[in-house]
DNA sequence: TTGCGATCCGGAGGGTTCCTCCGTATCGTA
DNA sequence: TACGATACGGAGGAACCCTCCGGATCGCAA
């Protein structure tokens, strides 16, 4: 059997969660590591132990909003309304969820499309959850055929990390991820070739 | 007067524009400077001297083709053809552009959106390119009345940028760029308010 | 309570990249 | 040819990453 973890060690480990948490809302994602544990009142070799890199630090504050968002689709799935408005719910809760750290995009299309990433348990049930609501919208003929759920989260973590980017020097411009998201669900929704409306 | 440029100076400015463009080719946008020095042949010092950071070299190599941008939306508003597929042929354009070297989109981006920056006479007659593409398919009715062309160029290069990080890991998904810009344009196509007609 | 492994901590230090600074070399004109 | 203007080179400081291991701390067992 295997002994429980220390006490120092469990609370050296919140603390790191806490402040890393603080520091990539204040500096984006970026934000140096040794400036966290510093801030955090441990050593770099104690963030380093607990966590290898800086994408598992990601990881562990992301684990459990991910899974919210897994939750969220499934909910929407089971609610049995509008399956294009519920698409369109779900993706604005993820584009939200996107917008709490500046890079936070980037940093999720890494760790979605790294296999060996820790949180690919957490992805895989979040990209099921938003395959049920696609394929739902679909069956109405609310979607069109050839789009998938990783196509949907690429343009959306895109938009909004263009977002981010263009914000740089235009502040403000963070409100308008509603009306991008808008554009892309108008996008996803209209017929596999609009602009040739024969049949 | 001023004097004309020392030829050993001349010389060393374009090997180093030549080396850079080899070296973001293969490596992406962060290629080391210093490597890319000494390849040139030359000190790290008189890259910084005709560059002054990263962004001025990625700046002279992009100004040419920004330009042709430009050209090219001007040249389909003349041809008179369809406005929509005018419109499309030219974001497919320039979303190949962006695909040069890995993390150009991000660059782009970072380019466009500072006033500061000396591609901004360049960057302008892109967007005047757009504006006057997007006007002539708004005109027809072909595309949505909120939408910008700062903002087609932010959904474009976004969709480029996570098509990249996510091909990371699954190499091949670059030749989706032509169906990620097709939902796009019928994104911008789309009617402006379909679901909420509520002023 | 004390002793002693097992566990965990800290930060020095090596590596990478950025960018600056200034003594030295080269250029081109007078 | 000589000299001022111009350009070169690379040492070095700064920021950040990550590793490594001697030493401190913990917690069970006696």
């Amino acid at each position: 059997m295997t002994r429980p973890v220390r006490k120092d060690a469990l609370r050296n480990y919140q603390r790191l969660l806490e402040t890393a948490e603080h520091a990539f809302t204040a500096h984006g994602t970026h934000a140096p590591l040794e400036q966290i544990a510093r801030d955090a009142g441990v050593g770099i070799g104690t963030l380093y132990r607990h966590f290898p890199n800086r994408d598992a630090l990601l990881a562990a504050l992301l684990q459990e909003r991910w899974i919210d968002q897994a939750a969220l689709a499934e909910k929407l799935h089971e609610e049995d309304g509008d399956p294009v408005e519920a698409l369109r719910t779900w993706l604005t809760a993820v584009a939200r969820g996107t917008l709490l750290y500046r890079d936070l995009p980037d940093a999720c299309l890494r760790l979605m499309s790294d296999p060996e990433s820790e949180m690919h348990r957490a992805w895989k049930q979040v990209r099921d959850g938003g395959d049920r609501l696609l394929e739902r919208a679909r069956r109405v003929g609310g979607v069109r055929s050839d789009v998938t759920t990783v196509e949907m989260f690429a343009l959306v973590h895109g938009a909004i990390a263009a977002l981010h980017k263009s914000a740089a020097h235009h502040p403000g411009t963070v409100s308008d991820a509603s009306r991008m998201i808008d554009l892309l669900i108008d996008g996803i929704a209209a017929p596999t070739a609009p602009r040739h409306p024969s049949t």
